[in-house]
DNA sequence: AACTTGACGAGGG
DNA sequence: CCCCTCGCCAAGT
């Protein structure tokens, strides 16, 4: 109808971020496989910059190597990687998590490529 | 309206 | 494995 009831363009990322169960992760080029055209893992991490304002499990999103990417900004580095340990996620001692345990994917969806072993 | 900037990722050296 | 470059696209200047 008349009123555009579309979600925002961020929402739509909020709202799969909030699926991801504790102690779980996506990576955000995954993310914007699922969501599908016009998102990029670059578009994915530039509006996760809100998602602590919209109540937005934030933590449980990490790039493609297992690491978390945030220090560099206004976030002090390793909060993140503090708080995914506090909900059981494990890292090396280079700040890896091995994605093969904690990926998560939702419903109907799956990895569509290899997802990289850990390498101690 | 043009140019710059990223919480990224794949590929090459 | 590490480092650099390039492509990607929304948002802010």
């Amino acid at each position: 109808m008349g009123i555009v009831d579309e979600k925002e363009y961020r929402d739509r990322v909020y709202d799969l971020v909030k699926q991801i169960p504790p102690g779980r992760v996506m990576t955000y080029g995954q993310i914007a496989e699922v969501l599908g055209e016009g998102y990029t893992a670059r578009t994915v991490g530039y509006v996760m910059h809100g998602a602590d304002a919209e109540n937005v499990p934030w933590q449980r999103v990490i790039n493609s190597k297992g690491m978390c990417s945030t220090g560099r900004l206004t976030i002090p580095t390793n909060i993140q990687q503090k708080m995914l340990e506090s909900e059981g996620v494990e890292f090396n001692s280079k700040g890896r998590c091995d994605l093969q345990k904690v990926i998560w994917y939702p419903e109907g969806h799956s990895p569509s490529k290899e997802i990289p072993t850990l390498f101690e």
